[in-house]
DNA sequence: CACTTGACCTGTCCGC
DNA sequence: TGCGGACAGGTCAAGT
């Protein structure tokens, strides 16, 4: 899906137009996107829209919360009641007429506006759920991985857990650090010179410490420049992020490292592909 | 227990 | 053009 800093844009994007607003509607065009009772959701005021890990949620007035995540291909697009969207130009940064073929649910608000929850593959969902069983859904989650919290030394415990397991596999492990996939996962290792398929038990402590700032720091920038849009993603108005222009490594192969000038590679690990410069990461 | 692989879905792209 | 296979931002369950 959409990575942390993809569902941040989205938050941002939503926070300031649907706080204070009121769902008039719900409809559930694919049952399998939807889980809960939609009755805990009609009528209700929205009260606020917060991340956790690659989750969005949004608060209701009466402590209910309708959570998304957007697995792979998922899209969160607010359409105001005057929007006309511009569909089919070869240039266009925006997506097309909304509801399209991948529509899954839609919020109608009371002043018009219209929140379309698409997902090609289906793999994403959205739940209605009582803010009571919220931290069912979060309490195996590792760390927020820019907040304060996330100190060097909270890394390093995080990843005792694991040690024979490939340092890409366990960055991307939700429970050892919140947020981060396959895309930035790929450009911290870079940026920390360090191998994907490194060992965590082999890994010197200023690598740890390096990588920590890495994921920091890619995830700042990754927010930046508004995410990453491989094929999908698109924030909640409907405009792709431009992230993977400035990308060192991820989608790459073939073409020449931005730092040393030689091919970048790709290769699969844990079952991902995995892009890598050989000679600037050991 | 620690770690790896397959399944869930739909669409696109690439080679023959 | 058509067809088969590989692959795609994630996460579970089942397998070794």
């Amino acid at each position: 899906m959409p990575e942390l800093p993809e569902v941040e844009t989205i938050k941002l994007g939503l926070q300031g137009q649907v706080v204070g607003q009121t769902i008039k509607k719900i409809e559930v065009l694919t049952p399998k996107s939807f889980q809960g009772d939609p009755r805990n959701v009609n009528g209700q005021k929205i009260s606020n829209v917060f991340r956790r890990a690659k989750m969005l949620g949004v608060e209701l007035g009466n402590s209910w919360i309708v959570l998304f995540h957007l697995k792979m291909t998922g899209q969160i697009i607010l359409v105001s009641n005057r929007a006309r969207f511009v569909g089919g130009h070869p240039t266009s940064d925006i997506q097309g007429e909304m509801p399209n073929n991948s529509t899954r649910v839609i919020f109608e608000l009371d002043n018009g506006s219209k929140i379309y929850f698409n997902d090609q593959r289906k793999f994403g969902w959205v739940k209605a759920i009582s803010s009571k069983l919220i931290a069912n859904s979060f309490n195996s989650l590792g760390p927020e991985p820019l907040e304060e919290t996330f100190t060097l030394d909270v890394f390093k415990s995080q990843l005792q857990k694991r040690k024979n397991t490939p340092v890409k596999v366990v960055i991307m492990d939700q429970t050892v650090v919140a947020g981060v996939g396959n895309i930035y996962a790929c450009e911290a290792l870079f940026m920390a010179n360090i191998l994907p398929t490194r060992r965590i038990k082999d890994l010197t402590p200023k690598e740890v410490s390096k990588l920590h700032q890495a994921i920091v720091d890619v995830l700042t920038l990754g927010i930046k420049h508004g995410g990453s849009s491989r094929s999908h993603y698109v924030n909640s108005e409907g405009k792709k992020g431009h992230f993977l222009d400035f990308a060192f490594v991820y989608n790459r192969s073939g073409e020449s490292c931005r730092t040393c000038q030689e091919v970048i590679n790709k290769t699969v690990v844990g079952g991902r592909g995995t892009f890598f410069c050989r000679f600037c990461q050991r």
